[in-house]
DNA sequence: CTGAAAGCGCTAACAC
DNA sequence: GTGTTAGCGCTTTCAG
């Protein structure tokens, strides 16, 4: 901390104007390449900037231009396990372009998310992107907003908005596709609650691939459960005594799946020789945590963050956009628990 | 996304004004209770203001006033697993002063953190919080800022910079002698790297609440190791192999507490009865991942940034403020690996 | 090529 | 009580 803040005010266009013996106008075309100004002129006003440490004012300027460069981020995840890697992918794409982000968690409360809502758009900020948990859908904000906004991992309940979401299917395709490549024939799926609609697509994904192939999935169906290890132990004790034969199980989790493979290697089941394992998501705790480490699709958070602050950048320019949903493909990591004898 | 973006201006207090049949400095005065005005004149500008949708441009008002109401945040935690928490605490200390949240996240490289302190001072925000993964010292951004900073959960190497910090001494003290309260007479410490100052100041926790209890440290002191499950579970078997009595372990990481759990358990030692284990850092899938759940040392992230947001809102004010440590106290959480029998 | 002047939306003095 | 004016710091015409 600074013992003695606001020691002196910021230099103005005006100060280096005075000390450059120019006007104002000129220091501001020098400092922006604009206009046409003689080279010893240009220079004479760099000096003098930088002799006082100017800095413009990005509020004055963006009172003028009516953009403020800021992107608000509304969140509801206050855990922040997925939103985190997501808004670094963001920061990426709009870094570029020299806007920041400003954070607002709404801690999935309605009437605060509306009060950050009335605080980005008070802010004149020049775009909006909501995201949260990605189990289900979430409201829209609405279609009659000043500013664009884009859904990301949250797809919003209105099709008129743009939701850039992963693409649950094509990873649950990918794991199962490798759990077949690697020699497995019969293949259960443990998953989460049948209403999430990441279940849902994971699912579908699994039948796909299954289909492809020709083969049925094992134990009559998925087993429908929780997030957790705990979930992830029992499905492994239901499925060695169901009898059901099967040497290859895809989990929508890594929770799940670093669970399942606990408790087959506590029934003295080896993985990944006698039953592959496959999860999803890539989280470092799980994956190096569970033994062996975890095969798994991840859901590229980072390039969905990109994508979706990409789109949010061309809306902001204008550019018309379509809404509907956009999928960023998962990727499939391959690890010891579903490595070849 | 909104097909048809930025369809119309915002309304401004000129257009209040003018619905109102008032000039602007009136609505001003009403929007804002300032001034004495006949009540009917001011529900007549309430009244248009709100037909109009007006919101207050709070870009011009920064102008005006010379401060933005924005705090920067300057994180180097890309994980987040810290900072998230701690920027939630934040935001409620700040949200009740109406500030917003700019976030940077350096990803711990110096260039890029040294230009997002630029971006921030040309916002003009009114402060920065600096924040990042508690391990060690990071160095100081300067002591000749326009604004006040203060850093939480890393330490400046500036002692005049004021850093808030969990008290890891204290910590470490509650969970030994909780181990004591229990029973527990034989106390082992399982920890990282003797480097970091957390491992350090954990150490020392450790030492003072065994001395205050006239016990002394099995096992010849510490086991140093890495901050990861596998680690856990080596020092088990070190633990076990070494012929050291011990029936209670203080692990300076859920992961590591974890992992150490896990190694006892397959060796066929019951925790808790035979072994307590208490670990740090309340990490909810370590926590109810082991069996059974752990005890452990919450480092109270929340209230943590809660205090940084506190001192940096007194700067701001003007108040002056120390440089020095400020140590936010833990809080041990209970669960069944340190139940009695 | 450079300077002067206007104005973005708001608020704080100061008139009336 | 309310209206008028000036100005925050910057950019952008438009003269010169």
């Amino acid at each position: 901390m600074d013992s003695a803040p606001q020691k002196k005010k910021n230099p103005t266009v005006a100060d280096v104007a005075a000390a450059a013996g120019v006007s104002p106008g000129t220091v501001s075309k020098a400092l922006n390449g604009r206009g046409a100004l003689r080279q010893e002129t240009r220079e004479k006003v760099l000096a003098a900037a930088e002799a006082l440490g100017f800095q413009p004012n990005l509020v004055a300027r963006g009172l003028l231009t009516g953009r403020s460069y800021i992107v608000g981020v509304l969140t509801t995840d206050s855990i922040g396990r997925f939103t985190i890697p997501l808004l670094t992918g963001a920061e990426d794409a709009l870094g570029a372009g020299q806007m920041s982000m400003l954070l607002c968690e709404s801690r999935g409360d309605p009437i605060r998310e509306q009060h950050y809502l009335g605080v980005l758009l008070a802010r004149r900020v020049d775009g909006i992107i909501v995201t949260g948990r990605s189990s289900d859908r979430r409201p829209s904000l609405g279609r009659h907003l000043p500013v664009p906004v884009v859904y990301a991992l949250a797809q919003s309940d209105d099709p008129e908005d743009l939701s850039i979401l992963h693409d649950d299917e094509d990873g649950a395709a990918q794991a199962v596709r490798h759990l077949l490549d690697t020699g497995r024939r019969r293949i259960a799926h443990v998953t989460g609650p049948p209403s999430q609609v990441a279940v849902q697509h994971r699912l579908a994904g699994v039948e796909r691939a299954l289909a492809e192939a020709g083969e049925p999935l094992v134990a009559d169906g998925p087993l429908f459960g929780e997030w957790s290890e705990a979930w992830g132990r029992e499905a492994a004790q239901r499925l060695l005594r169901s009898g059901a034969e099967f040497d290859g199980v895809f989990c929508a989790s890594d929770q799940i799946a670093r669970g399942l493979s606990d408790g087959l290697r506590e029934s003295g089941v080896d993985v990944p020789r006698q039953v592959g394992v496959v999860g999803v998501d890539n989280w470092d705790v799980m994956v190096d945590g569970a033994r062996p480490p975890l095969t798994t699709v991840d859901l590229q958070l980072a390039e969905l963050g990109n994508v979706a602050a990409t789109r949010l950048l061309a809306a902001i320019d204008g550019k018309p956009v379509e809404g509907g949903v956009e999928r960023v493909p998962c990727r499939l990591i391959q690890r010891q628990s579903t490595a070849l004898a």
